[in-house]
DNA sequence: ACTATTGGTAACCGATCGGATACCAATAGT
DNA sequence: ACTATTGGTATCCGATCGGTTACCAATAGT
């Protein structure tokens, strides 16, 4: 099973977002679903033949976790239909806050675009 | 039909990719594989009820066109699943492309950060 | 020791999927 | 007018999918 056909299932979607909240066990992730227990097992198994999560045995319980580097094929199927800008308007935000964080007194002119992005509004 | 489900079929996905080049007739991407043409028409078709492609009728062809706007899902999903640092490598590259064509002659301490990011190598 | 909890597996069922073949409609070329 | 090209639709088929119930193994709690 790869990662694009257990993302066609909305429940496995929906077991995904949780598990990007932290790790989980079968019992909590199949209380918030009407489909019987089985049914939610077989659904974390086939994420995990996917690579989409991992499983860790803890006594008599499993702990799922997602695992995010299953997800590359499908960033990189996005990336081949969605060329990328060379940057957007989110990149710049993350951009300011890092500068924020690093940058030091420095002085910018207003015709410098990549100084008017780093300067600091404080 | 959606977009997710639209995506778990492989030969759908090379339609994808092969659309995501420019539009193109039924003929021309059924050629490129091995299964019957109706069995490609009706990839199309689901593809089109899952919004990631448009066709439009000219004459006795049908030309097929990627619509990206399909895939903002698939987008959300990801962003759910895999949070994106305040700025990637990729990020970074783009910015100093983009400085490189807007910046003027400036200098820049080793000890701001932004500014080497920023720094012509010319 | 007994019991409850957790969770995987097996067997089965109806629905859907992907494919083929056969057929038809419409346009283009001669 | 006839013919070729393009492409959708209909019908059928086997395989897979998602779900259930029933069952079993193992650990935890008393």
């Amino acid at each position: 099973m790869d990662a694009f056909s257990a993302l066609a299932d909305p429940i496995r979607r929906d077991l995904l977002v949780r598990l990007a909240a932290g790790p989980a066990r079968v019992v909590d992730l199949a209380g918030h679903h009407a489909v019987s227990r089985p049914a939610i097992s077989k659904h974390l198994r086939l994420l995990t033949l996917a690579g989409l999560t991992t499983a860790e045995d803890r006594g008599r319980e499993r702990h799922y976790r997602l695992d995010r580097a299953g997800l590359t094929p499908i960033q990189e199927l996005l990336a081949a239909l969605a060329p990328a800008p060379p940057f957007t308007e989110r990149d710049l935000d993350g951009l300011e806050l890092e500068v924020r964080r690093t940058g030091r007194d420095r002085r910018a002119t207003e015709a410098d675009a990549a100084a008017t992005i780093a300067e600091e509004t404080a």
